[in-house]
DNA sequence: ATCCAGGTCTGTT
DNA sequence: AACAGACATGGA
């Protein structure tokens, strides 16, 4: 058992609940399992205390990163904060959220099947397509299921895919991880390359936009200034910021790209939970 | 029943 | 380059 003091950049409900991780299960008050690098592990937080069921070493190893612990997000926070009243706002409700590091191929197959489907529904394809595909782990709070290799998916045909309920989205899934396996899309080499290009190569795979290529440069690579535009942060910038008016993604983007210094990517996380959590714009 | 969901693709102007 | 429709599925 591992346990670290947190400040309030760290809040585990709203760290999970916030829209970027799907694999997730809230066992009662504070606590949640996490599935994550083929493990499980349960957290619970009780104020500043957290309380990691992992050894030291795991902890250093695996979790610092997957939880960003090494990015000062009061210091961003006190940037966001003086921008304008509607970050502040939402910051100050949401200041507990904090972007993950998760797998790449996990993030590319995810946000593929994220396209037209609410949350919650996202949530059961991911987990059936676990369940289906990954492999079963005993651990001492019972059993769950890894997220498949993209070596084992390589073998999942387009009509197999159907079979699971994920629709349209069966060959965008069948060609990412073609391409994975081919070596087409190589994650160690996209992490090597500027924001642009590393967009524009996930981009190359069928059914990857440029919304759900943004998804993976900031969940799975950290890259917390590429803004992701999807329906709720559209409703929310043009709420906030273009008076309700009809405008182009290209308007909203380039705004973003220089109003948020930097620090899109965070600014989008807290406008999105915010907004989502408010129904604004709806 | 009709509309909508953390979009993208294809075909038309 | 900008804009509509189509696309599977399930919940409200």
């Amino acid at each position: 058992m591992v346990e670290i003091v947190v400040d309030d950049s760290f809040l585990i409900s709203q760290i999970l609940e916030c829209g970027q991780s799907f694999r997730y299960k809230h066992i009662e008050n504070n606590i949640y399992d996490i599935i994550a690098f083929e493990k499980r592990i349960r957290i619970n937080q009780v104020g500043k205390h957290v309380y990691m069921d992992c050894s030291n070493e795991e902890y250093n190893r695996l979790w610092v990163r997957y939880f960003d612990m090494d990015r000062d997000y009061e210091q961003i926070q006190s940037v966001l904060v003086k921008i304008d009243p509607v970050l502040k706002k939402a910051i100050t409700e949401k200041k507990g959220l904090r972007i993950l590091r998760q797998a790449p191929f996990e993030m590319l197959l995810t946000f593929i099947l994220s396209q037209n489907k609410a949350i919650p529904q996202i949530k059961v394809l991911v987990e059936r397509l676990c369940e289906t595909y990954g492999h079963m782990v005993l651990d001492h709070y019972g059993s769950y299921y890894t997220f498949p290799t993209a070596e084992v998916l390589a073998e999942v045909s387009v009509e197999a895919w159907r079979k699971l309920k994920v629709g349209f989205r069966a060959p965008y899934l069948y060609d990412a991880i073609q391409k994975v396996v081919e070596g087409v899309i190589d994650f160690a080499t996209i992490e090597e390359m500027d924001d642009n290009m590393a967009r524009d190569k996930l981009m190359e795979i069928n059914g990857v936009g440029q919304k759900v290529a943004d998804c993976i440069l900031l969940f799975a690579f950290g890259r917390v200034e590429v803004f992701p535009l999807d329906i709720w942060v559209r409703r929310m910038m043009t709420h906030a910021y273009f008076n309700d008016q009809m405008i182009t993604d290209q308007i909203i983007l380039e705004f973003a790209d220089r109003y948020f210094k930097g620090l899109g990517g965070l600014a989008q996380q807290y406008l999105f939970y915010y907004g989502r959590d408010h129904q604004i714009g709806k």
